[in-house]
Formats: structure tokens, C-alpha cells, sequence
DNA sequence: TCGCAAATTGACAGCGCTGTCATTTCTGTC
DNA sequence: GACAGAAATGACAGCGCTGTCAATTTGCGA
């Protein structure tokens, strides 16, 4: 039937204890039985049961991956995140459970009381917004299960991964500034999330290390969707001195600026340089392609699940580190008119 | 400490294995007894164990959702699918693991396997293109695994949901003769793609009852992508005798689609009607609304759960549901020119 | 070479549930 | 009221692993 630790034992000569040490990577087992062991494991494919192995130790091997799936436009985010955190929990032969969670009401206690209770989950990854909701953290802090964050908004404290958004837009900006672009306009995503803060403050930053002045009119609220990108772009055009370069807060608001340029017989970059930030798949689908920054979700879902890994082995408590981002330049943007 | 299935049997006075049998619904337990076991777990707020029904029983309570993350280009449907999957699996106590195949190699095969063997998952829920991958079809067969799928091109002897994709297309086409359209162009998706078929069919059989003729040349391959878009419209405008209306294969090709009308100087829908099929968010936010055929993937995502579920349950051989279209009706089709 | 602490290893119970099969309690029938 | 057969319940072992603690081996100084 099934190969069990106990065949491993008795193949190997020892007791099914040592076995189970050396699977569960204990450091008393000397190194010539732990070799003789493993070899066992490999040849006889031995693979362990996870119920058993949960149902007797307090280890699940399992982490939840929790987002927020009230509101997520931007849902190639998710997929690219979750896809990063599957290939952290691959190589350290854990699994994930996908846990979308309504932010509103009590359903998020609900579910997270049944994946510790239940399923005995080990550790979370989450994503914004989810990252700085309080009820949730105070919940798993109750719990006492280590979780590790996706771009929080609150550093301090937390592990997990995130990127040096503010840099970015201000790299960002720098370089239509480079262009020779003076009046730069900034469409800003949806108020409160931490990605609209950084991407704002990297723009004031710029332009005040560019000696250009800020300037309020410049500035639109969008909320990152196509439409608001459309609608803010329209403002701007009204404008009596137009800007010649608008960085919206994200690619999709980028797209809408350069529709409503298109609309408006503005020829994208020759008399308007746009950029967005995320690098979607929309920036080179895009004509002409944008300039924008990348931001490694698939990359920074792996690290975050990695982060979460070294805490739940006791290997440390855990870091929250920081990804580059790179800055994509493509042809967007030109020098101003 | 945990509330066990032991505890409750005592505080019901029967035998754990009556509460079992509660838990598990069989039927051979009398209805007095059962509505007595039933209140004290739901007093003692009773959580079974899901790794000891596992080690137990042969039951794990998981399903896994199997997808192909290899070139996914609209990953917001997969987020849409797990998301009324995970909906499903809520309400029958079942929770579901995600789970990534690469296509290519032997990688799926190995994850497969990992999945049954190693957490006993009781059934799998798929999506296109992995719900027509015969290798993969074929190990789930030999592990004995139900799988149910979602738009299945091979429809015969299998479980899941499915749309008349072919129906909603012709219906679409049909609303632009209906508005004078007689040169009307069709984009084409991914070949072999089962949604590319259907939706060409259907564009065919509309032209047909309408008693157009078809016309090869206003039929142009796409790959399902904006840009793909943007390159088939330009074709067709080169055409002596340009089309008047465009139904693109899907949203993204037909945002290239309007996007390259843009870039002609031809307004939609004054100039040229376009027509897009999916419904993505992409749809409302482009300008004018495209006018395309929303598919419930969420929708769909639960039902193929469901199905699933059934079949777990011993209760039917779960059947090939047919979820309704609806044509979203919007501004960017009007009358031909 | 002997003794002792440290390093390894093992014995055994039990995690919380369900399968199997035995036992008890109902039915309806004559 | 007794009895067969069905319905309902229970006893008990064991799923595959790990925690606890005891037993053994090893290494090293005296």
C-alpha cells in the first residue's frame, strides 16, 4: 500500500522515531544515519502523511494566503502574488490555501478562527489592503500566528517584503524632468492606500530635488481605474497651461490619459509624456508602450512567503525586506515639445 | 483545551461513533438523536479535526483548483473562477487548495500526484486549457480522482459548467445585423482555443441565418491580446471594402480594436461598430462601453464546484451544467453607417 | 582503563477520528 | 406476546506520525 515511515524504519535499521527526526530536520542525529536514512526515503519514495503528521505534532505545513476580495480591480496583482507564494511553499514542502476575505462585517474572524482552529494553518501571507487592517492583525496576534506582509503600509514591526515605492516615482519623475518636461502633472490612485501616498510623496520629492514648483492643479485624485485615468486626464487638458507629462499612480490610470489624449488629438509622447507604475501587461500592450515601473509582484509574493518560512522554522524572526524596482522606459514618454 | 468529538458524545450521552456518524451524515441515525448531537456541537461550538478525519477516514475535505499559470494573459478570470469556487467549497465545510501547472514537462504530473497522495485531495476543478490536457486527464483518471471542468471543449462524459458560447456569439452578431451591419469582421482568438471555436461558429451561423455571405477576408486570427487587436483592426482597415462593425473574439482584442479606430481617425460606433465577448472590467471602463457578453465566471467557478461536490458526496454522477449569457448591450455598437 | 556528561537512539502512548463488526432496540406480523 | 428482520447504536482497533522520557552509545579527561 502506501510507503509509511515505519517501512523507512525498518529498511533502514532504526526506529521510526529517527526517522521522523530526520525528516523533521532535528540536529541530533548523527550525520551517517541521517545520510542512510534520507537514501531510504529517496529510493523506497517515501512521502509523509500530512494528516498524520498534523493529527500527532501540533505541524500543519500549511500557510493561508489571505487578500482582500471585496474590491481588488487590479486582480493580475493577486494571481501573480499567489503564484510566487506557491513557488516559496514548493520548495519548503508547504501548501497554501487560498483565503479570501470580506473586510467588512465579522467574516473575516469567522474565517480566520476556522483556518487556525481547523486547519491549524501555521503562518499568513497577506496583501494590502489587508496588511494594515487592525481587527485582522489583533485577531492573529490573538492567535499568536506569525504573518508576513505584501507592501504594508506600516514598516515597523511587521515582516514581509515590500518595494521603495516613493524612489521609484521620484526616479520616475526624475527622468520626464531629464526630458526637459516642467509642468508635470501627477494622477493620484485611491486615497488612504499606501501605494497612493508613496507614489505622491516620490513626486513631490522630485520635483522639489528638480526645483520646480508644486503645484496643486496639477494634481488629480483618480482611483486607479481606467475610467478615473480617463476623466482626470480631461481635467488637465482644461487646464490653461496644459502639462506636458502626467504620471498617473498606476498603468491602468495611464492607459485612460492616454485615451483621452488620443480623444483630444494630443499625439503620446510628441505632445504629452505619460508613464504609470506596476508595469502590467497593459503597459507594452499598449501603443505607444509605456514607460512605468515594474514592480515584481511574482518575486515579492515569493520573498514574503520565504520570510514567513524562516520564522515558522525558528530560523529567526523574520525580516521585511525590500525589493529593487526597475524602471521601465519605453516610449511613452519623449523630450518635452 | 479543543472541544472533541469524544466530549460531545459524553455531553450527549451516546457514542463517539454516533457523533461521527452525525458528522458525516449517514442516514442511519434516528432523527431524535441526531437533532440531540446536533445542539451540543453547536453549543460546545464542536470543530472536527480535519487532519484526523483525514488520517481516520479516507477523507481530507480538500479540493484542489488545477489551472494552467503558464501564459495566462487574463489572469482577472482566474481570480473571478477561484473566488466562486472558494464560495462553494464555504458552504459545504470543504476547503480548496490552489494549484499551478506548467503545461510543459512532467512538472504536472509530479504535483498531481503530490496532491493525492500526499493530502488526499477528493476531487479537482479545472479550467481552460488544462480541462482538455489529455496526459492530465488521463493521471486523474488513473488515481481515480473526480474532476469537474470549466468550459471544457470535449463536453461529452465529463462534469462542470459550461456556456453556449457558440448561442451568445451568433446572438451578438445578430444585434449588429440587427442594426444594418452587412460587412461585419471577425477577430479571431487563439487557434485550438475551444472558446475561439465557438465564438467563430457562432459568428458564422449568425452570418448564415442573416443570409450574408462569409467573407474570408473579414476574418483575421488574433491571439486574444490588445495588441493582437490593434494589429488585426489595421488590417481590416486596409481592406478596399472596410468592415462596419468588428466582434472581436474577446474585451482586450476588441480595446485593441477601438484603439487602432482611434488612431485612424474613425469614431465608434459613428464610424464603425466594435463588439467585444468576456465582459471584463475592461469593458465598462473603456469609452464609449463596449458592447460584449458578460460570462459569469465566478459563476461558473461555484457551479463547477458544486457539481464536484455532488459527485463527493455519492449523490449523482454530477452533470455538465450550462450557465445563461447575457449580452451586455452598450455604446459602442449602433447603427451601420 | 574507568567514569561521567553529552550525544544518539528507542519504546510507547496517544493525537481525534472512522472502519468493522458486534450488539441492542425497534418494527410489524401472526 | 413471541419472533424475525431491520434499524440504530456501540466497542474497539488503528490510521501514520510525534512528544515524552528512558536507554544506550559515544567522546573525553583523569
Amino acid at each position: 500500500m502506501r510507503v509509511r515511515l515505519e517501512d523507512v524504519a525498518r529498511a533502514t535499521g532504526v526506529s521510526p522515531k529517527t526517522v521522523s527526526r530526520v525528516l523533521n530536520e532535528e540536529s541530533s542525529v548523527k550525520e551517517s544515519t541521517r545520510q542512510k536514512v534520507l537514501a531510504a526515503m529517496e529510493s523506497m519514495n517515501y512521502r509523509p502523511s500530512p494528516a498524520a503528521r498534523g493529527l500527532a505534532g501540533s505541524r500543519s505545513f500549511l500557510v493561508a494566503m489571505l487578500y482582500d476580495n471585496n474590491d481588488n480591480p487590479a486582480s493580475t496583482y493577486l494571481a501573480e502574488v499567489q503564484d510566487g507564494v506557491l513557488d516559496a511553499c514548493d520548495a519548503h514542502r508547504y501548501s497554501m490555501m487560498a483565503c479570501p476575505l470580506r473586510m467588512r462585517g465579522q467574516d473575516f474572524i469567522r474565517r480566520v478562527d476556522a483556518l487556525v482552529f481547523d486547519h491549524h494553518i501555521e503562518g499568513v501571507i497577506m496583501t494590502p489592503p489587508l496588511t494594515d487592517y487592525a481587527p485582522l492583525l489583533q485577531r492573529l496576534k490573538e492567535h499568536g500566528v506569525p504573518h508576513s506582509s505584501i507592501s504594508p503600509v506600516h514598516r515597523e514591526a511587521s515582516i514581509g517584503v515590500c518595494m521603495d515605492e516613493q524612489q521609484a516615482a521620484k526616479a520616475l519623475v526624475m527622468h520626464l524632468v531629464e526630458l526637459g518636461h516642467r509642468r508635470i502633472a501627477h494622477i493620484v490612485g485611491i486615497a488612504n492606500h499606501g501605494a497612493s501616498r508613496w507614489r505622491m510623496a516620490g513626486y513631490k520629492e522630485a520635483l522639489a530635488t528638480a526645483g520646480l514648483p508644486f503645484d496643486p492643479q496639477y494634481v488629480v485624485q483618480g482611483e486607479f481605474s481606467f475610467g478615473s485615468g480617463v476623466l482626470a486626464a480631461r481635467e488637465l487638458f482644461a487646464l490653461p497651461e496644459q502639462p506636458t507629462a502626467i504620471f498617473a499612480a498606476n498603468d491602468d490610470m495611464a492607459a485612460g490619459v492616454m485615451w483621452a489624449a488620443n480623444e483630444r488629438g494630443l499625439k503620446v509622447p510628441r505632445d504629452l509624456s505619460v508613464c504609470g507604475f506596476d508595469d502590467t501587461p497593459l503597459a507594452t500592450q499598449l501603443w505607444p508602450p509605456l514607460t512605468t515601473v515594474r514592480q515584481p509582484s511574482r518575486e515579492m509574493g515569493k520573498l514574503a512567503a520565504l520570510q514567513l518560512m524562516e520564522v515558522l522554522r525558528g530560523r529567526g524572526d523574520g525580516l521585511l525586506v525590500q525589493v529593487p524596482y526597475a524602471l521601465q522606459l519605453r516610449e511613452s514618454t519623449s523630450k518635452a515639445p
